[in-house]
DNA sequence: AATGAATGAGCCTTCATTCAT
DNA sequence: GATGAATGAAGGCTCATTCAT
């Protein structure tokens, strides 16, 4: 540490970026806040509880940090306005989740993910508040790009579809990077792909899929017509 | 306690059993062998070191136990027969992965998942051994649907499609029924979805992805050969 | 520390003997466990929580360890009878209080001081359990001394003047004792006189408060009479 | 903060009260200086050291300065004239203690009563000098009240008696003001009696009880005139 | 003169493991 | 074979004090 007393903010800051990174990396419980203060370039362990309070408190604004970043660096309409064809911003919403989680500097989704995995129940509020509205924006386009025959179950089993094909990337990412010593075994060969090709698929796959719901979802309402007459 | 003296393997069993419903609940680091202990029905802690020597070696074998539990009540063909078409048995093996998650009394998907996210390095070897012939079987599937156009990347990418959404419901799974007081946010409101309407989909959304690459594909080999002429 | 495994009561014992004598010391905030580790004969520091479960539930049993100690030693009655005499009855609880204060190896009320001066409010239920019925023997006996026509608060006020006598050599006591270098100040020379002279002070001091209060209540009511007449 | 620059006096002021306040209330180690630092209005914690130089000289300045206050409240001798009948004198030295000890501003009696709870040596000369000139005043006209025949022992020990019963209410005075959330125990109800009549009963308890002491000490007189005749 | 930042010693607690019976 | 007792390493937090501005 530069023991430079003058600046409280550069220290918090440092503090913040070394916990997403280690939070990120081990969880909550995994992580020692003697290796997030190591990592911060020495800081003393004394100083996270000045400057935060407690590991737990570091643990919540490590997350808003983290997700405030993620959120500046990849827009979640993926940069495609808002006039554009409906399968245009879809495979904009697409493409800027599938890019935020594959983006090895954004930490936000790890933390959330090793949160699931392992709750603390320290996030439950700030994640929903922060993730809901983001689902809640990838919902809207899929109910419009299924059309108003979709029921509201239809648009959120797609939703889930996409969803879940980008977020399994997370497992495989960090699998491609930290595989230090002790490494987790690699779940599939599939994380050889280049990361284009693997985004083209993604989107490609998923608007089959969807396309495939529409057609489902036509049918079933001309059956029902019939059905009455 | 009402140790039966007479019969080492009860307690064997009985803290096999405790300790996979706890490790697939709150992963290694956060296990406590003095609940496993309790769940178990009353075991002394020192059972754990006596039976298995440590608490990692306890943790592999409780792995174990839980896989071979989840493969003998879900074989992974789904029940279809080799020789039957390609569709139903690419259908039988989304359905048996699907259906294996998708029941809480199988555990070994859900200490996979807590290892991915929170590798100890105890299972690698293990958890390779068991769990890549599984992926070979859907990737050998999928890559006879595809036909013989297809590029090997093409046939890992579709399995990953496959894979992501089945693995995805893990997550969905236990917010369902583990909502003890101080509960991690709901990620998707797709949790409301009956599991048979879920698998229905599941099938029909990665049919249709697969038909969509493997048109895809054929199209590729077209020009491929056009370009050549 | 012998490293006796097989007895765990007497460790749980050494422990409490050793608590007690250092929270009566120096309060509860005051004492490292450390130290009745040390003063217990060497007992390592998480036997404590092994054996109580924290220092504050220790703290609560080492106070019910010492006052229990201390009311088998001085029976609250002075060993008179029942059908004795009312002053007799009244000089034996005052010399059973007064010596049950007075005698070093009892800590229950030097633990009860340390804990009225610094509260911690672990032992506001059990001290109220324990300390009241005392409390109200002694009232008891001072109402039949007083008479019929003492009132209420005059008998309080009685039982009061009583009890800050006996409590007050608790002050005196520690400063004829441990006085390891930094000593507090002697806060009076009375501290010099004898034990059994106190004693005798004490009783006749009092006897002689009382008669006068007696006689008092006798005037007043004398006076109520003449003034209804 | 509104931490008024030109005016360090103040600061020193109100940290000295915040101070005296909660060492009164909590004692010597279980006063947290930043807790000093918030009731004296915000000052920072370095401020304690910049004026006092360490949390212990604040302490005996506190101490100081409550004790000041308190004399300067009450004159020890209650106000009555050195050439008043000796009765007189000794009814207002009692009364003045007892108010002086009642008066919930005065905090000098309550730091002192802390720190013969958990001593830590820091006051020792301090409080010495300051009070041993008072009890050496109550002393005196005890001395006097009882008669030449007194022997210096029981000049002492009823000098005791009046000191236990005025400083008891020491224990008391807490117990009906600051019974936040977590309360100790209240020792005895007669903390519902009036303080007029509480002193009342005080200078009427301890003149008896001189008195008795009085006609004790001529009558041994006698008994030594006779035996030795 | 005065303060925000930083520090390090000390404490309680947790927990897997080992020991002696 | 099995267990109650005991251990020690490690972690997070508190707090008076020191530093640099």
């Amino acid at each position: 540490m530069t023991t430079n007393r003058s600046d409280g903010m550069e220290t918090r800051r440092s503090l913040l970026d070394a916990a997403a990174t280690i939070f990120a990396a081990k969880g909550f419980h995994d992580t020692r806040i003697v290796d997030i203060c190591r990592v911060s370039g020495g800081a003393n362990m004394a100083a996270v509880n000045y400057h935060f309070g407690s590991k737990e408190k570091l643990y919540v604004e490590a997350w808003r940090h983290a997700f405030e970043r993620s959120m500046e660096a990849y827009p979640p309409d993926g940069g495609v306005l808002p006039n554009a064809p409906v399968e245009d911003r879809l495979r904009g919403q697409i493409l800027a989740l599938f890019h935020r989680i594959m983006d090895p500097t954004n930490l936000d989704f790890d933390i959330a993910h090793k949160e699931m995995a392992n709750p603390t129940g320290l996030l439950s509020e700030i994640m929903r508040r922060s993730i809901d509205p983001l689902r809640a924006m990838l919902v809207k386009v899929v109910r419009e790009f299924l059309g108003t025959h979709a029921t509201e179950e239809q648009v959120q089993l797609c939703e889930m579809s996409i969803h879940a094909q980008c977020f399994f990337q997370l497992l495989h990412r960090r699998q491609r990077k930290c595989t230090p010593a002790d490494s987790p075994p690699p779940v599939s060969p599939a994380s050889e792909v280049g990361i284009d090709a693997l985004a083209d698929h993604i989107v490609r796959f998923n608007l089959a899929g969807l396309r495939e719901c529409r057609r489902q979802c036509a049918k079933q309402v001309k059956c029902q017509i019939k059905g009455k007459e």
